[in-house]
DNA sequence: ATAAATTCCCACTAAATTGATGGGAATTGT
DNA sequence: ACAATTCCCATCAATTTAGTGGGAATTTAT
């Protein structure tokens, strides 16, 4: 159960253009050195979030990504569901006919409602959110010594 | 962020025990042959099953398992985390050393929220819960024609 | 006693997924 | 023209997961 190199590095990726984009196109280069992921895995990441309008990309000299939308309507739910696929925690989550046994339909309502848990957490959390936190952690001074 | 194999039928054969365990000891074999699993493959769960006190084990002919404790104090998190290993959706969830960026590290903090619910949500079902919940699906006459 | 049923424990193989890399064509600003 | 980029093909290696085999030990029933 745990999210793969994937998931967090697309999150990772979609951060930072967040905190990067504002004058122009952020190059995958850029990214990949500030978050010191290579940037030939990230390129792989690319072509899902652009199909899915989480980034638009201008080709050529100068280019590279920006938000596909403002950073407060993509929450990592989105994020994750384009690069991991649909996060149903079982198969059959989703299709019904996969399963033909009774009890084992019942406990196809347990884990509905476990992930139905997961999505809406995920969901809580915006771009421009986990900015906000960011921005107020560096602002208050550390207490320690 | 798909559920094992491992850990769905580790549940199966956890509610299989709840449902059928009244009466002594309940054969890997039954529970096989009910949940249509492979007894070889359901016979890998048993060890960490065991050893964490989620089932006993009586030897012998006319032997079979029990449930280690009340089924209302088996939660489907104590399952999982016995089957799957810690659930952290990151590696450095629980390690913060494993994380040196600032915002990895904010991040970070993200995902242990999204976890910390997961697991709430997991720990909220426990097997006499689900057996309820089937035991008054089979009273309700179903409506349909 | 013997046989049958069953847990228990070793290891191994096959399949699927994930992580990571390579090379080159197309596009665009300088 | 040149350099910087995205873009798109494909491949390889590593890890994890799924599934199988065989036999020793234990206990009950006959």
């Amino acid at each position: 159960m745990k999210l793969s190199t994937r998931g967090r590095y697309g999150v990772r990726l979609m951060f930072d253009l967040a905190l990067n984009g504002g004058n122009g196109p952020v190059s995958l280069k850029d990214i990949a050195a500030r978050q010191e992921i290579s940037e030939k895995y990230l390129s792989n990441l690319i072509p899902p979030l652009r199909s899915s309008g989480l980034i638009n990309s201008v080709r050529g000299s100068q280019g590279g990504y920006v938000l596909g939308k403002d950073a407060r309507e993509i929450t990592l739910k989105d994020i994750l569901l384009v690069l991991e696929g649909p996060m149903h925690l079982v198969e059959c989550a989703g299709q019904p006919e996969v399963c033909n046994r009774s009890t084992d339909c019942l406990i196809r309502d347990v884990w509905s409602e476990v992930g139905t848990r997961m999505l809406d957490a995920l969901e809580s959390f915006t771009l421009a959110s986990i900015a906000e936190k960011q921005k107020q952690r560096e602002e208050v001074p550390s207490y320690s010594i």
